[in-house]
DNA sequence: GCAGTTTGGTTGACATGTCATCAAGCTAGG
DNA sequence: CCTAGCTTGATGACATGTCAACCAAACTGC
């Protein structure tokens, strides 16, 4: 073993940029949604993977898979938003372990009134102060990044 | 108003891939830090903040506006710390209300044994996974949108 | 100096996320 | 069949983060 490789300068700037970055976006969009909409961040990711989906309902572990999330912390989340009327529970008929999550009409009302301003955001306070080759980068990159570490995880599970 | 003006495929690409290389980098990064060095990303970001400054201390609210956290949630991070021996809180010389946190010696052989191990993970994951183009574009970007959102809470607040 | 306000930090109640465990149902090997 | 082992989802205990209320020290202007 070498002494470890510190980031230079140019790699510490991207490195420390990255994360401001991501917890000043997270924080801008959190809190516009959450004013203009009423909704976490979370809530929009579920209600926007959901209402994407043909029939506007999926099996628990196959949204948790879609969005990197633990069962466990899905089926806590789906039952709050239960409470709130967002989304139902139904039984799977295909396999009787199974929960099915359904959008509700509140639930779609929710994503498409919150959607439009959400987007703006993004294009606000990201998207939108990109010069095209920026965007173009981001894209691949992100891509890379996320191929590779999808491969190791699978792997290695 | 116009209609919303949706992101077309380059930018959807760009998102998305932002966010799920967010979300996967995150787990993975937390997931070696705790393993390797029996850390959290918190954790260690507070150490290593600390470990950055000149006299191994800081002033609580100096230490939250560099981590862009709440000073609540500063306040109960560091008293887990201090549970664990890695900190201590001192009182502040020139102001009567202040507090000061600081590395202990556990904390700071902590930080320097997590250290290489981590900036190896986030080459491995992140950074050498780059081209200098993107390198140099990341940088670029973040700062871009991290200046645009300060100047935003500045002006609002 | 000293009432009123501002600032720094703590605290408790609550929301959210994680982890280990559990029950029920599926599936494969005999 | 039928049973051992895996998968699905729920649950409770606990860790972490947020929000609002609070306290005490320190400015501010008279």
């Amino acid at each position: 073993m070498d002494g470890p490789r510190w980031l230079d300068e140019r790699e510490d700037r991207a490195w420390r940029g990255y994360r401001r970055m991501r917890r000043l976006l997270d924080l801008e969009l959190a809190r516009e949604l959450m004013q203009d909409a009423g909704l976490s961040e979370p809530d929009y990711d579920v209600l926007s993977d959901l209402s994407e989906t043909p029939d506007q309902r999926l099996r628990l572990s196959e949204l948790a898979d879609r969005m990197l999330w633990s069962r466990s912390r899905l089926s806590h989340h789906i039952s709050r938003m239960q409470q709130r009327g967002l989304v139902t529970r139904e039984e799977c008929a295909t396999d009787g372990r199974g929960s099915i999550v359904a959008l509700t009409p509140a639930g779609r009302r929710a994503v498409e009134s919150a959607a439009p301003g959400h987007v703006a955001a993004v294009r606000r306070h990201l998207i939108d102060l990109l010069t095209p080759t920026e965007l173009a980068a981001l894209g691949t990159l992100s891509r890379r990044v996320v191929d590779h570490l999808t491969d190791r995880t699978e792997a290695a599970g």
